[in-house]
DNA sequence: CTAATATCGATAAACAATTATCGATTGAAA
DNA sequence: TTTCAATCGATAATTGTTTATCGATATTAG
């Protein structure tokens, strides 16, 4: 469970919707569209209306209107400022290999209020280049860039076997929140958020799910 | 909800620990240990123990013993019978960007039965050439490769704007299961399985938690 | 050999998430 | 103006997931 706002709280799943809705909010508004209700956002999303409203609710003091559903310009809104997309999370990333390039260019992180300001890596010849625009520094000058800077976000995308103590090093830096790309499980004290991002994970749902969906077939 | 076997059925938040529970065995595997306890493993992975042998128990035959715990050797190898590791996964990759070759070039996919056979891309310059031993060939030859190998498994890393062209060719080329990195939602017809590897959501996740932790310490 | 204890598997309870139902309200059409 | 249909918000029912409890069992220590 996870605080929203004012005691309000929200489960993760509910939490992972929203970055879903605003995007689909900001398509339509890009489209034209004025009003959109709940049975449609839920029709496009492949949800149930009840459940759109209600995660609406949650975050958005935006009442819609029978017969019209909602206004996309004030949900849009509300929802950005939620998901915090004004008020931006510095981040620091660790590991500039082919992952860690690959985000460093990912334009999309600054519509949902992610900047990367640094990255590190152990490799002499990554160090002093940059990287969309993002300079890889020695790995020896995280702990004073995190700490004068304040960044409370790190990325890690070093390889696996180094993974803990990338981790280690961050929390020892003062960082609270850690993005795991590498394939294992870190063990970190209380208090430090973590979310894996477990391409193995994701791969195992699909497949039995295509497996599901080859057998109802026959 | 998804079916493993025989009409036993798991969700799919249970699917996704199984990688987690196969990689840590392997951990132990290789670090010696010969058996393990629900709790301990609980501890380690941070998750409760009834729940570790209850997903345990659906997808393996083995019986833990009380004061030893179970097999290493024996779940392991019931692991990767259930999530496949066997009977590999051919998957096309579409779209070789800075994230598709990233995946192309990532070893860990053969760990847990994925083999990407062919990627595709409609840039000249990156045709023909090679990425993790995976050559890229011209869009138009997907449907053809496709069809003629049998393919099941598609995997997105397209941009946004052609994402869902993408999606509909793989579909046309008689593609059952996709797994999209681009960041928008694709409209697909019933039947085809879909994993969103939706950054932004896990972002969100992330730095919601992040404020929550950097509260409770007011 | 016996007692103590860690662990198991099964069942039950608590908790959380999703979906269905219902009266009220609004805008559009007859 | 009156009726109709779409939609809302709230509440209730359902479903699913996680955690707690309990008797049984096997290993270890005395």
């Amino acid at each position: 469970m996870i605080e929203v706002k004012d005691g309000i709280i929200a489960s993760q799943a509910t939490v992972a919707r929203y970055p879903i809705y605003l995007r689909y909010l900001r398509d339509l508004k890009k489209a034209g569209e004025e009003n959109v209700s709940s049975t449609r956002i839920a029709d496009d999303l492949k949800l149930n209306p009840v459940q759109v409203r209600k995660d609406l609710a949650l975050v958005s003091s935006v009442s819609g209107k029978p017969k019209l559903g909602f206004g996309v310009e004030e949900l849009t809104r509300d929802l950005e400022q939620f998901l915090g997309c004004d008020n931006v999370n510095d981040a620091l990333l660790v590991g500039a290999g082919g992952l860690g390039r690959t985000l460093l260019g990912y334009e999309g992180f600054k519509n949902y209020g992610l900047n990367i300001v640094a990255a590190f890596d152990t490799d002499p010849t990554l160090i002093g280049q940059k990287f969309g625009g993002v300079p890889v520094l020695p790995l020896d000058k995280l702990k004073h860039t995190a700490e004068s800077l304040g960044v409370k976000l790190g990325i890690v995308t070093v390889p696996k076997n180094a993974a803990q103590e990338t981790a280690d090093l961050l929390v020892a830096s003062g960082i609270r929140g850690i993005w795991n790309f590498a394939p294992t499980h870190l063990s970190l004290p209380d208090g430090i958020a973590v979310k894996n991002e477990d391409l193995a994970a994701s791969l195992a749902v699909l497949s039995k799910r295509l497996l599901d969906a080859l057998k109802a077939d026959e």
